[in-house]
DNA sequence: TGCGATTTAGTTGCATACAATCGAACTGAT
DNA sequence: ATCAGTTCGATTGTATGCAACTAAATCGCA
C-alpha cells in the first residue's frame, strides 16, 4: 500500500474537516457579524472577561502575530476594549464592552444548530472530541518537545 | 452546562488539532523546502500526475484562488510545469518535474516518523480518520445544502 | 448555426496563521 | 539601585483560504 496515499493520512482527513467545519459555521456566523476566529474569542471572554492577550493565546492556541490585529479589528467593531495593565504596563487585557457581552444571547443557540447537521449523536461527538484533544496534546508533545525523541509523554 | 464552552466545541478541537497537524509536519517538510499545502498537492500528483487545477481542487477542497498562486509557487521552485490543455483550452494541466518526481523518495519515510509521534495506534488512527471523513462529509451536505433544503439538485 | 449559459483559471481583496524580530516593561541576583 | 535576562504585545513578511469577480473557451439548445 502506498504510504503517501492522500487518503490514508489523518493530516489531510483533519485539513479538510476542520476547514469544512469552517465552513459550516460561517452562515451562522454572518448574522453575528464576526468571523470564526473572532467567534472563538468571544467564547474565551463569554467565559472569562478581562483576560490578557498571552492568556488569550495559550487557550486558543494563538500568538500575538495573529491576535494582535484581530482584537484591533474587533475593537473597532466595538465588541471588546483593549486596555494596558495598571500593575503590569506589557500586559493588554481584552474586555467585552456591552455589546460584545449582548452578542452571547444571539450566539446560544448555534451549537444546537450545529449538532442538527452533524449526523453523529452527542455521545459520539464528544468521544471525538476527546480523541482530538488527545491527538493535539501529543502532536505538540512531538513537535514542541522534538529534542526529546523518546516519546516521553513528559 | 455551557452550551458555549470552548472546550465542549468540536470545531475548536478540530482547529486545534488540525494547526498542530500543520506544526507537527514543518520540521518533517523542512528538508524539502514545501510548505504543507504545497505537500499536499505533491501527495496528489505522486498519485495522478498530469490533474486539471480543476481536479486537484476536487481532490483537496481547495478553489482556484488558492490553488493558481500556490501552484505558481510550485512552478518558480521547479517542482510542477503548468500547460494549458490541447483538447479544452480552459483547462490548466500540471506536471510533475524531474525534480518534483524525485522529491518523492525523500517523503517515503514522513508518514512512519510522524506516526512516532501520535502515541496512537494504527487502526486507531485509521478509525479515526474514518470519523472525520464521514463528518467532512456530513458537514459538507450541510452546508452547500443549506441555502436549498427543498432537495433540488438545481 | 447562433448565442446565452456554463465551465475553467486567474485576479482582487480581505482575514487569518505563524516565524522572526523589535522595543518597552518587568525580574532577579548582585 | 543596576543591569543582564526575560516577558509581553506589536510589527513585518510570507503563505494560505476563500468570496466575489473577470475573461476566455466551450457547451447546448432553439
Amino acid at each position: 500500500m502506498n504510504p503517501l496515499a492522500l487518503d490514508s493520512q489523518l493530516c489531510f482527513g483533519l485539513y479538510a474537516a476542520s476547514r469544512a467545519m469552517t465552513a459550516a459555521y460561517a452562515p451562522l456566523l454572518a448574522p453575528l457579524k464576526v468571523t470564526y476566529p473572532q467567534y472563538l474569542v468571544l467564547l474565551v471572554l463569554w467565559e472569562t472577561d478581562g483576560v490578557s492577550v498571552r492568556a488569550l493565546g495559550d487557550r486558543l492556541a494563538l500568538d500575538s502575530g495573529t491576535l494582535t490585529p484581530l482584537l484591533q479589528k474587533m475593537e473597532r467593531a466595538g465588541l471588546v476594549s483593549r486596555a494596558r495593565d495598571a500593575e503590569d504596563n506589557r500586559v493588554v487585557r481584552i474586555s467585552l464592552t456591552t455589546s460584545g457581552r449582548a452578542l452571547k444571547r444571539k450566539a446560544l443557540n448555534i451549537p444546537k444548530e450545529l449538532v442538527c447537521h452533524f449526523g453523529l449523536t452527542l455521545p459520539a461527538i464528544a468521544q471525538l472530541r476527546s480523541q482530538l484533544n488527545g491527538l493535539t496534546q501529543q502532536l505538540r508533545a512531538a513537535t514542541t518537545g522534538s529534542t526529546n525523541t523518546t516519546g516521553e509523554t513528559s
